[in-house]
DNA sequence: GTCTATACTAAGATAGAC
DNA sequence: GTCTATCTTAGTATAGAC
């Protein structure tokens, strides 16, 4: 429906970047407009309002998150051990996007939370069966959730996200608490 | 140096409700000067600017997140059961500063960022020497973490961070996983 | 120590030219 | 489909009365 980066696109990835990189306060609609570079009346244009360019964004979420899901629930190496570890991954699409929604989230944007909250829950759904109990899952969930927030909020620094080796060492630590 | 309610702690209080609330972009001087029962002209006498008021609010931070280092340090039950369980405390001094101080984080404000940052890092110091690895501490940090950020994104809602039993059951996981 | 009044800037949004 | 110009409101901050 729409395959070349058309100004609809390039005004949401530009939204997207802003709001990662200097949060949503700075993410204004001449900030946005600029760094897509359109105009602020070519911005309008496409989203008529800051809430139809935040719905725009949650459209991405959803299709993002949809393919996960389903990676998730076939990933070779197993459920968990992919989920943790593309929780740590930084730049993929996916990220950006949930890193973006969540700046509006922690806005106290409603509809961004219930969104961040829905995708959430079907990850949860996609896991329950390969892990041994309730608590099991709340261990997964949460220590994905802390990665999550750590890279969000240390955006590219080296922060206290493990990699690499410490990141396959936790891994193992999550799988052997909580898998079936 | 300050015992009273003094009008200076009443604007703090408010700022602080105003961010866990709404978040950052609500909480504008004026917002927090009528929530606090001032006017903005009184505001701006205690805090002269934006940046003074978020300074205010770190200094907090800095008092009661030392406060807690200490209870998690001796702690009767252990550092980690102690850790994980006031993690998903709601409403207690500590857990409100960090909550406010963090939705002044997710809008960019590096400062902010650091702050949350060295408070995490006095945690994890007085962690180490309670759990088997690295990758055990990095479990304990994360799931932290996870409930934190669940905690201050539903903010009152219930939502999916674990309560009563089903956080007993998620500290044993934890320590069972992690303790050394 | 706190208020009112006001200056200045930038926000979101509309109108209309091109 | 995109731009410029403009309206309205709200943001931070200052000055000065009380």
């Amino acid at each position: 429906m729409s395959r070349p980066p058309h100004a609809r696109n390039k005004v949401l990835d530009a939204f997207e970047r802003v709001l990662i990189a200097e949060g949503e306060r700075a993410a204004t609609l001449e900030t946005v407009a600029r760094e897509a570079g359109v105009s602020k009346g070519g911005l309008l244009y496409h989203f008529g309002s800051r809430e139809a360019l935040e719905e725009g964004l949650y459209a991405r979420l959803r299709t993002l998150a949809a393919e996960d899901v389903e990676a998730v629930r076939t990933a070779p190496q197993g459920p968990i051990s992919y989920f943790i570890s593309t929780s740590a991954d930084v730049g993929l699409p996916l990220d950006r996007v949930i890193t973006a929604v969540g700046r509006l989230a922690h806005g106290g944007n409603a509809h961004a939370i219930a969104e961040l909250a829905a995708v959430r829950s079907s990850w949860a759904d996609v896991l329950r069966p390969h892990v041994r109990d309730d608590a099991a899952l709340d261990l997964v969930m949460l220590v994905s959730d802390g990665i999550y927030v750590n890279s969000a909020l240390m955006n590219d620094l080296p922060g206290p996200v493990p990699q690499g080796s410490a990141l396959e060492a936790l891994i193992k630590v999550v799988e052997r608490a909580a898998g079936a």
